[in-house]
RNA sequence: CGGGGCGUAGCGCAGCCUGGUAGCGCGCCUGGUUCGGGACCAGGAUGUCGGAGGUUCAAAUCCUCUCGCCCCGACCA
């Protein structure tokens, strides 16, 4: 293509609304424009990367025999009325009603429109198994658009359902999605790891997120060394032991340190020492919860065993304790108490319900009782739960996930199948999503510099580019045409910057866009009949022979 | 939804505190000179100061309301 044709704004400041340098480098690069929080426009380059990415999706899907179909965005809201989530899903659909009063809302995801075909369409063991996907928009009214790209309200998705007529056939769709995943972000030039994930209200048991490092991912993974990586949601995580002493009960006075943080230093001890506290309001009333004191609870491990919950207000606390916050322990208290697991051994300081005070040697089923489970948040520093060795975490952003759905969705929209032996059974689907924005952000958060994008070649929107540096001299004009005929003759998808601007602008912009592989012509190297090819990633150059740029690119790129 | 920040030319920003002619850089247009890392000279165009209301002789500036965007948190099937 020819830069002077090509819709290519480039900007030479930093906008001032993105944070994220994936956002940066799209809206000055010239990928994308924002319209709206969480809508963006895609630019010609913008759209020729997503367009390489749904390629490598396709190819990979239809490798494993899905095959591709296309659902509408506009939904009637009985089908989801009949699964229970056009109730359970809040604000995050778009609802609305047609001009007969019909209510309507639009995609958020497809399970139960394509369980709705499955229904109609499946009838007996021989049709399955089948796997269908497709490579569609969809809309969620999002609490929160941030990051570019990253989390919009509209956003492509390829999406792909299983199903299957026993577990057996579930786990087999469900390890070829794995194996197909790998491949597709192996090819996208990412790094990226998989992890056991929440699988939430999504149904079944098993899930796996692929997660892309990068600091401006929203998510956080552990991982160790023997291949244990989690989401931090689930994850599980063996906290290190302090040396405990041999304490009595023991009321210690402790004016004006409340938290962890003040007791400790005032005390002077390791933080592993104490218990902390908390107040929350579930559903059934106040629930006391205590972690050690360098714990964190982990809200969502909190919420499977007590059900929705809030933290307990300031006075709530003094109305249910009887003590204000700061001084509160789990000796005498009539709230039920859960307790992380790691307290389950050791001698701790906690709060001693007296205004001041704090009491030491509280050993914990023998001072009081709770029921222990696993509510701390696992972070880096942490025992491994398989190995025991120390565990690392990292910022990440999901840009693929996998769950095993089982009956969820087939069960109320009668999604059934008859066996072998005429026996009527609900088909056992799968659900495997991937965001192509999301591959191209993560592919720029991982590879740039400080003058811009280093596209990965499978993904680049050109594999070359070709600037000729002064486009008013004709051997640079003519010699810099006939490379980019060769190139295009051999199938070489490549850029030439026929701009009349000036080299300094030409560099830049390339730095910036980010094309692989860029053949500079000028005057210069023409006296001596050569021309450069430099690669963007390790600015590396070589001067070749103008008569040789082609098959020297050519080569390069089947490498 | 809770907390914070910001809306002034296409982009990035100053001006606002202390009311009185709306500014800077980049970009853009014309002409010329340049042409290996965002060139130079000369000339030029561009604003309902996010919107509405109020205070005032006078509002970008003060007050009230409202809309939008960004960040942190909550939420994220």
């Amino acid at each position: 293509m020819r830069h002077s044709k090509l819709l290519i704004p480039t900007l030479k400041e930093d906008p001032s609304e993105a944070e994220a340098i994936s956002h940066k480098l799209m809206i000055r690069a010239g990928l994308v424009r924002q319209l709206a929080a969480g809508l963006y426009i895609y630019l010609p380059l913008g759209l020729i990367v997503l367009d390489k990415i749904n390629r490598i999706l396709r190819e990979e899907m239809n490798a494993i025999g899905a095959q591709e179909i296309s659902m509408p965005v506009l939904h009637p809201a009985e089908v989801w009325q009949q699964t229970g989530r056009w109730n359970e899903i809040g604000e995050e659909m778009f609802r609305l009603k047609d001009r007969s009063g019909r209510d309507m809302c639009l995609g958020m995801t497809h399970e139960e429109i394509v369980t709705w075909l499955a229904a109609g369409e499946i009838r007996s063991y021989r049709d399955l198994p089948q796997t269908w996907y497709q490579i569609q928009t969809k809309l969620r009214d999002e609490a929160r658009p941030k990051s570019g790209v990253l989390r919009t309200r509209e956003f492509l998705m390829k999406d792909s359902y299983s199903f299957d007529a026993d577990e057996k056939g579930l786990d087999k769709s469900y390890q070829l999605h794995l194996e197909a995943y790998k491949k597709i972000f192996e090819r996208s030039g990412l790094k990226f790891y998989v992890v056991e994930s929440d699988p939430g209200m999504m149904g079944g048991a098993v899930a796996h997120e692929f997660m892309a490092p990068s600091p401006a991912g929203e998510d956080e993974i552990v991982l160790c060394e023997c291949g244990y990586a989690a989401n931090i949601e689930l994850a599980k995580s063996i906290p290190t032991k302090p040396e405990f002493s041999d304490w009595k009960l023991e009321e210690v006075a402790t004016p004006d340190s409340r938290t962890i943080d003040e007791v400790s230093a005032f005390l002077k001890l390791d933080k592993r020492l104490f218990i902390k506290s908390l107040i929350v309001v579930s559903q059934k009333g106040p629930v006391m919860a205590l972690v050690r004191g360098d714990q964190e609870v982990h809200e969502k491990k909190l919420r499977r065993l007590i059900g929705e919950f809030r933290p307990a207000h300031k006075e709530e606390v003094k109305e249910f304790t009887g003590i204000e916050a700061g001084f509160i322990g789990p000796i005498k208290c009539k709230l039920p108490i859960i307790a992380d697991e790691s307290l389950k051994e050791g001698n701790y300081v906690t709060g001693a319900n007296k205004e001041g005070y704090h009491i030491k040697g509280i050993v914990p089923k023998r001072d009081f009782t709770a029921d222990f489970a696993d509510i701390h948040a696992a972070k880096a520093g942490d025992g491994c739960p398989k190995c025991r060795k120390t565990l690392a975490s990292e910022k990440v952003i999901e840009i693929g996930n996998i769950f095993k759905l089982g009956t969820k969705y087939s069960e109320p929209l009668k999604a059934y199948y008859l066996d072998e032996h005429g026996k009527e059974k609900p088909i056992i689907m799968g659900s495997y999503g991937i965001g192509p924005a999301r591959i191209a952000a993560a592919a720029i958060e991982q590879n740039h510099d400080e003058n811009g994008i280093i596209w990965p070649l499978s993904i680049a929107p050109f594999q070359v580019q070709i600037l000729p540096l002064n486009m008013k001299n004709e051997s640079v004009k003519k010699t810099a045409d006939e490379i980019y005929q060769g190139l295009l003759k051999e199938k070489i998808e490549a850029l030439i910057d026929d701009r009349e601007a000036s080299p300094g602008i030409k560099f830049k912009d390339a730095d910036l866009i980010g094309i692989p592989y860029r053949i500079v012509v000028g005057e210069k190297g023409l006296k001596e009949g050569l021309v450069e090819i430099k690669e963007r990633r390790t600015g590396k150059v070589e001067k070749i022979k103008t008569e040789a740029a082609v098959e020297h690119i050519h080569k390069k790129l089947l490498q």
